[in-house]
DNA sequence: CATGAATGAGACTTCATTCAT
DNA sequence: TATGAATGAAGTCTCATTCAT
């Protein structure tokens, strides 16, 4: 069997469980390694250090989020439906593993510490992303340009990013019907700011 | 004189300054003290902890937020103008003391770990501030109910706090311009997709 | 009044409930300032160092031990009724204070630290005052020699110390027939393998 | 080879040494690991704390003395033989090892700190032990019943404590004969005060 | 006399990382 | 590949003592 690769991939998924629980900073290699049910000097084998295993971790998600944008970006639709695509992915992403979103958004995404910064130019890119979508729609005429691509990119990732973090604290209700609700809320709220149809506020 | 209280605030105002730029793991308390210019010990002897210091930290600002929501929701104004009163007072909080707000919002307000947490009651409580002014408007029939009120409450604020990360992380350009653009646009984005008058989209 | 010297006596009093509860090693000055209700800085004021005010406990107490102990000799009476005499100081002595008493043993008596170590020159001279009341004894011919008077001495207050032990930690049951029996038995026992007229064992 | 118990043995025999030299309170744990010549951190590798060093040792060797005392106790021999081998298994332990005896003596056995109060059932039982002998004894009508079997249980122990204390702090002279009196001579003396057959004094 | 703010050395403990097996 | 013993730097917190008021 291809042990190898699957104790490195169940080493990356306990301590997705255990960054989720207790934080990065909150936990040792060892209980990861507990977690994993492997010997803790296993964790240095495949990795070369704690850091290396978040760093992986996100750089794992974040490029399927940068790809999953970038395809988006790609289709023939509307800037609204591109954003509400967008929306739907990361809100996705949250339904299908909330631990991993909660370990990216919680212990990377928006922290200022080493990951944060180190990590600053590739988060910086899925905001560009959004905004050069931003950006072309306004230059189509689709949007208006009262505000910045920029501006409306991180209105628009925060408020997700925030509903999420609602969920992960529990300070929101979840269920299938809340999470397509968010979807649609999201898009609209950001949309209705921008649309070039609405009128001026 | 009052050498006791002075030396209290100095060294919040020197722990302010050091969970900014290190990041509250990232310090040690006696970063704490050498920046604040005192002993070691002073900081133990104000503080029973170090995390008594951001406790203080977050505490002190937190209640002066939550009291100005409530001021703002006593007003015989506009949700929409209540609504932008919060979202000026979080942005001149941020240009009044940037550092004391990313030590807040990092460290406390989006960390998973022990403080956030402990003060999770302390935050959600902002949160349904804000969802009583969006339920109070929509029963009025000023804003629709198509979301609900505690959705909005945190897209609203979730959309504030990424402006503010943009600004702290050095994602977003800031000026006194883009301060008041991004409280108009905050609002501005959300009532467009509560607003009654508008058109559902 | 004369707060001087009552104010020392009252930090010395309140010393001894602190250290008889939560021990010489387990409490800060101002554990003992606290009991006194005065500043610790006081405690400094009438003693050079923590370690002082257990000396100066100690020496009080001891000193009207040996006091005790070389009066007990001068008198005319029979070397049995001068262990009596002493142990019967020392039982009365817990009865009067117990706290003072557990200090003194389970603090210094018994402790292998510094204390123990300074003040062994004044605990021998106990043993060896002991110590000469048998010699005398044995040399009246009053005691058989088969043992030392060192060695003698050593047993008598060691049994009496264990008793006092037992009552300080709640091993033995205390009332006042308890106390007169210690006493009867300690010099009884002692006496019984010292006696001339008994039989060699 | 078995390195790992090794060291933990070693570790072990180290902190005896140590302990008895600086007293518990008087080292620190790199004390405990320089004397052993392993590095700090491996002292916490075996052991959660300090404490727990001291923990073992005590129940180590208190175990030990247990099991000796029940031993005794099953054979067909008189009361006072079954003393006797009591008194001699604790000062052969002495003559053993007298630093370990010496670090149980004074940092447990007679201390009012934590571990006297952890250990303080484990301690009594020793004590029970050495009274259930005396009161069989007196109930065979072997001992007089003039003093109740805790009490003389607590005297003839504290005899033989005291003695070893004489030993550790140099109070008492030491030599194999010096020990072998000891032994006779504190049962001797115990049991005089207790033998049915002498005369009551 | 009296206070308690201020000092700072020092102790325990944690834990990422290395390395021999 | 796998283990976990071994290392030691680093950090938090305590508390005896000093000192200005």
């Amino acid at each position: 069997m291809a042990t190898a690769a699957d104790k490195r991939r169940i080493i990356l998924d306990a301590a997705v469980r255990v960054f989720a629980r207790q934080g990065f900073n909150g936990c040792r290699v060892s209980d990861i390694a507990d977690e994993a049910g492997v010997a803790y000097g296993l964790v240095y084998h495949y990795f070369r250090s704690k850091d290396e295993v978040l760093d992986t971790l996100f750089l794992e998600r974040w490029n399927v989020l940068l790809d999953a944008i970038r395809e988006t970006d790609r289709q023939e639709i509307s800037p609204r439906d591109k954003l509400y695509a967008i929306a739907s992915f990361i809100v996705d992403s949250y339904r299908h593993d909330p631990e991993l979103m909660k370990v990216i958004i919680v212990e990377v995404t928006r922290a200022a510490n080493t990951f944060g910064q180190t990590h600053l130019a590739k988060i910086r890119e899925a905001y560009e992303l959004i905004a050069d979508i931003v950006a072309k729609a306004q230059e189509e005429g689709a949007f208006t340009d009262t505000i910045t691509p920029q501006f409306a990119a991180m209105a628009f990732y925060g408020a997700i990013e925030q509903v999420l973090t609602g969920w992960i604290f529990e300070l929101l209700p979840h269920s299938d019907t809340e999470y397509e609700q968010a979807k649609d809320f999201v898009v609209e709220t950001i949309c209705a700011g921008l649309d070039a149809a609405a009128p001026a506020v």
